[in-house]
DNA sequence: CGGCGCCTCGGCCCAGGGGCTGATCCCGGT
DNA sequence: ACCGGGATCAGCCCCTGGGCCGAGGCGCCG
C-alpha cells in the first residue's frame, strides 16, 4: 500500500485527486494539506511515501516546500502538480529534489500510474518535460569550460577574420553603430557582418553568439 | 490494446517478456524479432505502439535499431533493455530516440508499467538512469572559472528573484517573447523586467547583461 | 493603517536589430 | 581571363528592443 500526501490550496483539487487515487486498491491517501508549511509539517508526521504537491500556493510554494521535503529524514517521494509547463518550474522542480513533474491536465490513469512509478524509485514527467529532458541529455557535450571552450572555437572556426573581429565587440556589449566606430566601417557593413555570423552559426539573435564568443574566451 | 514488438536474439528471453506482458489485459505482443534488422523490418510490417529492444545483439544492435525505428514515418515508442548500466549505452539510446531504458532486472510488475507510461508519451528510464539524468538536468554549478563568478554574482545581487529568472532566460538567447513563454507573463511584463534589470546593472543593452548573467554561471 | 517594493500588464514611441537585394572592389585560385 | 569569396556599402522592410507613463494587486514593515 503506498501512503500519499495531497497538497494543494483548493479543497475542490484535493478531494479531486483524493477521488482519483484512492480508486486504485494498491494506494491510499494518508493526508491532506493547503500549503507549503502544512507539506512539511504533515510529511513529518505521517512520513508518506509519495506526496502530491501543487506548486503555486499561497506562503510556501510547492518549490519551496520540495526542497524540505527532500531534506527530511525519511525523505518522501515528491510530485509536483502544475498547470503550466514552464521550463523554470521545471528546473525549480528538479533542482528541489523532485522525482515527479505532471501536469494538471494528465489523465487518472496516468496519475495512478505515476504514483506506482516514483514510488518504485523512478522519475516520472509530464511527455513535453521529457521531450526537452533528453534533447538536452542526449545531444550536447556538456560545457565542462575547458572543453566547451575549444568546442566553442571549433563552432567559430567558420567566421573569417573580420567576422571574428566583428563578433568580439558585439560580444562586448556595444551596439552596431558603436562597432562600426571601433572598427573603422559603417553601421550597415557591421549590420552585413552580424546577418553572416549569425547565419554561419545558425542563430537567432546576437546575444546567443555573444556568449559563444565569450565561452571561446574572445571577450 | 497496446500493440507490441519484442526483440531479442534469446528465445527465453523474448518467451519471458511476453508470458509477462501477455498477463496485463491491455497488452498485447504482435510480434518477436531476434536482432536488429529484423526489429526494423517488422516494426514496418507491424507498425507496433511499443517495442522491447535488446541492446546487445549480433548485427544491428539494438542503439542502430532504435535509430532508425525512430526514423520510421509511424515511428514506435521504443525501450531500450540492457543488463549494465553503462552511461555510453544511455546516451546512445537517448540519441537513438528511444523514450525507455530500463534493466534486466527490472521487475514484471515495473514492465508493464513501463509499457504504459511509455504508450502514453512519456519516458521511462531505470531509477539509476533517471538519477544521473536529473542531476545533469538539473545541474545548476558547473564550478568552474570561480575567479569573475563571484565578481558576478555579488553585481547581480541587487536583482530579485523574478528578474534573476528574466535575466537568466535572456542570457539564454531568448527574445522577449520567448522569455515571455518560458516564464508565463506577457511579453510587456518581461521588458518591464528587462529595463530594470539594465537600469540596476546601469548596463545599455541585453548583450552586457547577458554576458554577466553567464559570467555568474546563470547560463 | 499607510507606505514601499515587487510583480504584473497596457499603450505609446522610436531607435536598434536583422533580413533581403544588389552593387562595387579586391584578391587568390583555375 | 574568369570565377568565387570576403569586405564594403546602400536602401528598404519589418520585427524586436528599450524607455516612459500609468495602472492595479500583493506582501511586508513601521
Amino acid at each position: 500500500m503506498i501512503r500519499t500526501l495531497l497538497v494543494d490550496d483548493e479543497l475542490l483539487v484535493r478531494s479531486g485527486l483524493r477521488m482519483i487515487l484512492e480508486a486504485d486498491p494498491g494506494i491510499a491517501v494518508v493526508g491532506e494539506g493547503s500549503d507549503g508549511e502544512e507539506a512539511v509539517r504533515l510529511a513529518q508526521e505521517l512520513t508518506p511515501d509519495v506526496v502530491l504537491l501543487d506548486i503555486r500556493m499561497p506562503g510556501t510554494d510547492g518549490l519551496a516546500a520540495a526542497a524540505r521535503l527532500s531534506a527530511l529524514p525519511q525523505a518522501p517521494k515528491t510530485v509536483l502538480l502544475t498547470t503550466f509547463d514552464l521550463d523554470e518550474y521545471v528546473h525549480g522542480a528538479l533542482r528541489a529534489g523532485a522525482v515527479g513533474f505532471l501536469l494538471k491536465d494528465t489523465p487518472p490513469r496516468e496519475l495512478i500510474n505515476a504514483v506506482h512509478t516514483v514510488n518504485e524509485g523512478h522519475a516520472m514527467l509530464a511527455p513535453s518535460v521529457t521531450k526537452r529532458m533528453l534533447e538536452r541529455f542526449a545531444a550536447p557535450a556538456p560545457a565542462d569550460s575547458a572543453a566547451g571552450r575549444t568546442e566553442a572555437l571549433r563552432r567559430l572556426s567558420v567566421l573569417s577574420e573580420r567576422e571574428r573581429q566583428v563578433l568580439v565587440a558585439v560580444a562586448e556589449g556595444k551596439s552596431n553603430a558603436e562597432v562600426g566606430r571601433a572598427l573603422g566601417m559603417r553601421e550597415t557593413t557591421v549590420k552585413a557582418h552580424v546577418s553572416r555570423i549569425l547565419a554561419k552559426l545558425d542563430m537567432s539573435n546576437r546575444v546567443q553568439a555573444a556568449i559563444l564568443a565569450h565561452d571561446a574566451g574572445w571577450a
